[in-house]
DNA sequence: TGTTAGTATGTCGGATGTGACATATCGTCG
DNA sequence: CGACGATATGTCACATCCGACATACTAACA
């Protein structure tokens, strides 16, 4: 299990996206509904901070938290949990009914 | 925030549930989303391992976890995750689709 | 009443996520 | 080219979450 996501976290930090996941990674059903939706937040996220203006570095302060670690929300990695994630966006601002959006949305990863 | 943390533990036990969340323990915004979120998770979970007919043990067993965190997990308790909660439902079955209804839904807790 | 199945609650050692920090990379100015 | 701001990547000590276990509670039986 630690050496399949050591894969994942190389093969997530090249830019594999959603719908490949499944394949080329070895996941099952669960495994790959779960990253596919941690992947459409990470963009999610990104995409709102943007949007907001805000650098990294901004975000981190808000979160009480630190720039590098966004940067890892960000790409996916992981090392960040879910839990991180909501909590970064709901501080941005999100509503629940934007993430349900974000998280029912189809590949090409949607809006938050 | 370890006594605010416990406080919310005790409330959430008693049967508190969303829409009065807030007004009870103070919580920002931010934090009574994210709360909000999980427990409708949590009942959401407890409803399709009941109607799938499960017994907390069994769910346990599928989740390679143990029945008490399978009970902490459906009370909402504060030491569970939504990386298990979510890994949870999708092995009980749930798509994305299905647990963006759950997030989206309005207060007395919907169907997941 | 006793027994059983299911669930709840508390605790604990070990696993995993955390913020912080250092440092590297990238892009865009001059 | 160098300098800067933003982002990426790696590491580590510390906090939190984890499964496991013991045990208590509850409801439905006989």
């Amino acid at each position: 299990m630690t050496v399949r996501k050591q894969k994942r976290r190389r093969l997530e930090a090249k830019g594999w996206k959603l719908g490949t996941t499944r394949t080329f990674l070895r996941l099952t059903p669960e495994e790959a509904a779960y990253v596919e939706m941690k992947l459409r937040l990470a963009s999610s996220l990104r995409e709102r901070r943007q949007r907001g203006g805000f650098t990294q570095g901004d975000l981190a302060k808000r979160l009480r938290s630190s720039q590098s670690r966004v940067a890892k929300m960000e790409a996916g990695d992981p090392s960040v949990s879910l839990d991180l994630l909501f909590r970064s966006l709901f501080i941005l601002g999100a509503s629940a009914l934007d993430l349900s959006r974000t998280i029912a949305a189809r590949s090409p990863v949607p809006a938050a």
